[in-house]
DNA sequence: GATGAATGAGTTTTCATTCAT
DNA sequence: GATGAATGAAAACTCATTCAT
């Protein structure tokens, strides 16, 4: 019954609930645009009501207040990358491709949303204060889960001999998820450099072939 | 004789210099701790100028504003940091050594600076408004020599055939650099996980020998 | 039909509009008590908001900043006093007439809006730092403008060969203003001396008789 | 002997003394163009102090406070410019040409000392804040004492008949003040206007003739 | 006696949030 | 249910004044 009814608002949100959504989403891409050009704290409730078209008290009928429309922000955005880079993982089924799925696509995601993955990291990495701890808990558990999923594509490797067992396999990932943002970093401060190499297989070669006759 | 007066002054600055150093000292301690804890927005001028026992008018006679102060503090550091980073590479000569000083450096500055680290991360990676632009430019800078070092420690190598050409010598100073933010965050976070390699030859094992058998 | 819609707008301004302009003339009405009781300096904008019984931010709804509700309060009067003086010449047609209504008036105002006369004069020939120099200026522009009507009642006397030819019309314009303010300082600073002669008159007698025999 | 005390350091004060004189000249200088520039609320006491190249501290030796060295400075002005007037009415024998320096070194003062003048009408006029009343009640008592001795001449020249009696001595002294000072405002605003009469025996005329044929 | 470092009360202004219409 | 006027707590910064050296 419970499910029959899920299932049900899942196949047809009420033209008021769909209405609702659509008011919503203009809220956050309000928001998204405003916060990543002048970030979190220069940015006004008003502005965001302002450029959404909408008046001041609604936003705070979808949101309790500017810390909880920043924190669905974000995670909106966390759990879709996160779930558009385990599926480009789990989409192939040799090792290799596997890892280098991931690369290409982690810099697709980059290169397409860089303001909020300024926004991202700040976050990440940055001030942990107590009112954003439950938003940086959650960051970090789906960093972890992703990482895990590369774990899993070295231990397999491991596991059919075609990766040597050089390091724990969660280690590789940690180490891939740190070369990979890292370039993409670099490309993200200098564009143009010649030196950064953008093709995932180059990447992902500095891993696999070492260094050392 | 100026000369050596003046010497003399930079040996032994006056007990007011020294005295008015140390009290910038206190104030950039209580700054420090403070806005890593809570984040620059997130503290305020009287905090810091009571948790550093000053008036608010000291405080403002050392720093001219927030802003001031809190460039102060990242750069103080920034340069400090680099100018360790740098001096772990070239006090080796073999080039392993030299990446393995570094690993190891850049580690303990890590482990011994942790709220400093991640100010400095959440500035660097993250909202880059106008008024932190200048404070973001020298902390590239910074971050863009320690690379080239490293690049001339992976060109080195490769001249004297110790290192394979698998990719252009800055490349690898991209990448190792982000194997080590990787792996230090990730302690960062977990501080007693396992799987973290915590000594650098077993990171630099990562990237020297490759997995593919 | 627009017009028409138009025009009984400016008629009947709307509830929320009256409303609006009730509020701002409360807000003026108590800055201007606390201004010519203490000073522009010496009064707070949280004292202008509590006089007026309003949260301090209403305040700054209505003016952006200290120095514009100030500016409005000044201009509002300086408009308005002008008007009623021109008016006050031009309703007579006799030159004699004339002048007496503009001292009469002249007198009336001063005596109803004694704080803000204050405040107008010691604007005019006050402190003409930067930030009041857009109203020194307009203030200026308004007397001036006020004396060249005056200026004008003399000329047209003298045409008429009513006045003598004693002096330029427009320095009679400015003794005659200098010696009704004059008198009216004079009054405000000791309003129950016997010897000023309150009634224009007399006033204006001083100026038409010559003294010397 | 208290008497020959005072005279004798009337002759020869100690070089302690002249020195302290000197230094309290400087301080008093540097303010009064300070404020003249700038306004009394927009110049510091380090302003002042650093202008007069003296410690903040011997500012406050001197007076002790702001308030204290504004009045200093505004009234030792006002006692100056008041014994000028008076001994300009006093130093001729004959009524009109008593009127006639009157006005001519009333026009000297107000020419040589046009920051002053403002800064001194605004006290006049202006606010009359507690702070500074005891101020305002000086110049108003040093003002009047000039419209006395205007009025004896009035009076004197009324009782020889050279003087008609067309209004109370006082009341002429009122008037003829009234003029020169809104004559002298129009100079210091427009100072190459044509109209204005700058020689003092056409203001005097203005008063001395009656407009009326 | 001179100095100027230190003080902290006091000011303007902003902006997240509420709630009557 | 939407609106946006009203609120007032809170923050950065200034500057007159003091007092230990």
């Amino acid at each position: 019954m419970q499910n029959e009814y899920v299932v049900r608002r899942r196949k047809q949100p009420s033209r008021r609930e769909r209405e609702k959504a659509r008011q919503r989403r203009g809220m956050l891409d309000a928001a998204l645009i405003l916060f990543s050009e002048k970030g979190y704290h220069n940015v006004t409730m008003h502005e965001i009501a302002s450029k959404a078209e909408f008046a001041i008290g609604t936003l705070y009928k979808f949101f309790k207040n500017k810390e909880d429309l920043y924190k669905a922000l974000i995670l909106e955005k966390t759990d879709a990358f996160h779930a558009a880079i385990v599926g480009a993982i789990e989409e192939k089924d040799d090792e290799v491709d596997r890892l280098m799925n991931y690369i290409r696509v982690k810099g697709e995601i980059f290169r397409a949303h860089v303001p909020l993955i300024r926004l991202y990291f700040s976050e990440k990495y940055g001030e942990s204060f107590d009112l954003m701890a439950e938003l940086s808990a959650r960051i970090r558990q789906v960093h972890e889960e992703a990482l895990n999923v590369l774990a899993g594509v070295f231990e397999s490797g491991m596991r059919k001999n075609r990766f040597r067992r050089i390091a724990h396999p969660h280690a590789l990932a940690v180490a891939l998820d740190g070369i990979t943002t890292a370039f993409l970093f670099r490309w993200l401060d200098e564009p143009e450099d010649q030196t950064f190499p953008e093709d995932p297989e180059a990447i992902l070669n500095i891993l696999l072939k070492g260094l050392v006759e």
